[in-house]
DNA sequence: ACCTGTCAAGTCTGG
DNA sequence: CCAGACTTGACAGGT
């Protein structure tokens, strides 16, 4: 039984960011090329990052949802042909090594809205999101959200199934769902996932913030584990911690290893494989203090950056 | 070097 | 119907 670890977006320890474009910056550019110069630049800083995450044995990582900036605006095509040698060279690495790459969209993309236009739009998130791991020839995911809840929860719930079942089959194939912290709960998101064949993100900061009474995730684990059942991967939880008392809902820097070593003592009762994706401010650093921390904890073994169990 | 406001887009609430 | 709150991270401009 293993567990891989990982983060998401620029790794702290690399000091460089993945680069923004916002519209009115390219509506003002004489020289519409810039564009391409930042997407290249993106993607030699993913390389690098692929890179950086191989020598330090992390297996799991989850892409910035900004890669190719505007690629999900109406008007602006590009031509992603362009990209194609680099984005296969980092594919490569990326199956070679066994790497899980996810992607999450932020939340601009809601399939439960009440507005055809902004389903339009979530639509042609969605299918960048596809294009980009075609581009880069991998098998990978992204992680959404329910969303609206306007103007009853039964109503949104109603559009969301519509609106989910009418997606290409290679669209509604990418797609998981996530617990949210203040609108929908890990009951309600896992019933959704029963009913649509998706498997479900538990978000365990969530549910710790948001959550009905009696809600146990002891008893919901075996039903949110069988949402992956027809899938070649393993389930997949997001850990952060909170902030402060007052600030509960906000990430902290680093990961708090009482709650985290708790939170592995009820998933390794499962006795599978898991993957965990660490959401803490501290990106990489916070990953690497959590697993030191973890060596000095005698159940666990580490191999390289994952926690091995006998 | 630090602080503040802006950005394509989301939902929700209250006036 | 509209403004403001909530929200992320990168970036630019002012101090």
């Amino acid at each position: 039984m293993q567990i891989r670890i990982g983060y998401l977006g620029s790794p702290h320890t690399l000091k460089e960011k993945f680069h923004t474009m916002t519209l009115k910056k390219y509506q003002s550019l004489d020289n519409k090329d810039e564009l391409d110069k930042i997407i290249i630049e993106n993607l030699k800083f993913l390389d690098k990052t692929i890179d950086y995450n191989i020598q330090n044995k992390i297996y799991f990582y989850r892409m910035t949802h900004n890669l190719f900036p505007l690629a999900t605006v109406k008007d602006i095509d590009y031509d992603y042909s362009k990209f194609k040698n680099i984005c296969l060279e980092i594919g490569e690495k990326i199956e070679k090594n066994n790497m899980r790459i996810d992607a999450h969209p932020d939340h601009f993309c809601v399939l439960s809205t009440k507005n055809e236009e902004v389903l339009e739009n979530s639509i042609r998130i969605i299918k960048n999101h596809k294009d980009i791991f075609d581009l880069l020839n991998i098998d990978s995911r992204i992680i959404l959200h329910i969303g609206s809840k306007d103007p009853t929860k039964e109503e949104a719930l109603k559009r969301f199934k519509d609106n989910f079942l009418n997606l290409d089959e290679d669209l509604k194939k990418i797609i998981l769902l996530e617990n949210d912290d203040h609108i929908y709960t890990v009951s309600e998101t896992l019933n959704l996932c029963e009913e649509l064949g998706i498997p479900m993100v538990l978000d365990y900061h969530h549910f710790k913030c948001f959550h009905e009474k009696n809600e146990k995730i002891e008893r919901l684990l075996p039903r949110i584990i069988k949402t992956w059942e027809n899938t070649n991967l393993n389930p997949k939880f997001h850990f952060s911690s909170p902030q402060s008392l007052k600030e509960k809902r906000t990430h902290n820097f680093y990961i708090d290893y009482d709650s985290f070593v708790k939170f592995l003592n009820i998933i390794t009762k499962f006795e599978i494989d898991f993957d965990i994706m660490l959401e803490a401010k501290g990106k990489d650093e916070a990953l690497f203090k959590i697993l030191r921390q973890l060596k000095f904890y005698k159940p666990y073994k580490m191999k390289g950056n994952m926690i091995i169990f006998d």
